[in-house]
DNA sequence: TCAAGTTGTTTGGCATGCCAAACAACTCTA
DNA sequence: TAGAGTTGTTTGGCATGCCAAACAACTTGA
């Protein structure tokens, strides 16, 4: 098994993340991004912001010119993409897939959008591309979903059902893993 | 737009949550747990763990008795079997529904299962369930998602089809803000 | 029985990431 | 041009969560 402390090992943490998000967001909606906008744009204050930039900046993610504009280098601009991409993917799939609502899937995918690799994401993208693409197959699933999940009461999760399921997965995948 | 950093304003954090569930898995599989198993089966030292529960028995969710072997309080036992659900279904559904392979999927959800909501996680395992359930249209859908997959070449993410995809889907969200 | 090993706790340290408050440097405006 | 406001930085503080090391309390074996 592997070391379940893998989530803090990511190239990026949540914070800087989010710190690299919001200068791009700025740069794109108002054509600049200074230490202010970007703590306000986090909700937190210049000070805080002041201190996670000045490591952003020693990895070489920000740049900053003579006038304290901030920017993003090559690499900084590539995570943010990276993260921004990953959050509208996850919504896409919550909402259009499962049926979440919007605010719920807001919150849910804020927590792991950075959090989810790049491999799974890809994946997670053709999935959404599919299922957008009016398929006949992608069309029938979702409307039969829909029914399916109609059944059954909102219990407090897990639901007894969910259980057995999720034993059941257990089951499975130990199962594969004794043949290695 | 909500907080961002609710990230860490769930029930559990990250670090207790799998604590919980280290003291749940080892009381299913040996019948008892100790400060020392937990630590061994999280690969922390015992001082760590005993800080730890320190806070988990102050907060009710684990309990100790007289020769020092730990339980878990009611509540304590719901949010482990939660979050060991929500492992699972995302497991499953990375795996069934993305064809993500086990190791990763493992890595990914390892990040995740602690974050994501119950509601989400309901709607997951019903999808999941609908998706082994053997209905026709989850047949046809996971093959034709397959055929799918394989268009493409696996270049970095996020790929250029995958930002104009993200782009589409905040401009709809976006779009379904202004009403409000 | 007594030395050796195991167990749980405490302590001080480190890293991340936030805050408030004090500061210096800038830009307006009256 | 002086006062007011804005900006970015620094400082000390707090919380989480990990470590190593030292410790006391136990079991266990020769």
């Amino acid at each position: 098994m592997h070391d379940w402390r893998e989530y803090d090992q990511n190239p990026v943490s949540h914070s800087a993340a989010h710190h690299l998000v919001a200068i791009a967001e700025l740069l794109v909606e108002f054509g600049y991004a200074r230490v202010s906008d970007v703590a306000r744009n986090l909700g937190i204050t210049r000070g805080s912001v002041s201190v996670t930039l000045k490591g952003l900046k020693a990895r070489g993610l920000v740049t900053e010119d003579e006038r304290r504009f901030l920017g993003l280098s090559e690499e900084g601009e590539r995570i943010a993409r990276g993260v921004m991409a990953k959050k509208q993917v996850l919504m896409g799939l919550l909402m259009d897939l499962l049926g979440v609502p919007e605010e719920l899937a807001d919150q849910d995918t804020c927590k792991i959008e950075h959090l989810v690799s790049d491999e799974t994401a890809e994946r997670a993208s053709r999935a959404l591309l599919f299922l957008r693409s009016g398929a006949k197959e992608a069309v029938a699933f979702v409307d039969a979903l829909q029914k399916f999940g109609r059944q059954g009461a909102p219990e407090s999760f897990p639901s007894k059902e969910v259980e057995a399921l999720a034993r059941e997965i257990a089951r499975e995948t130990e199962d594969s893993e004794e043949g290695k």
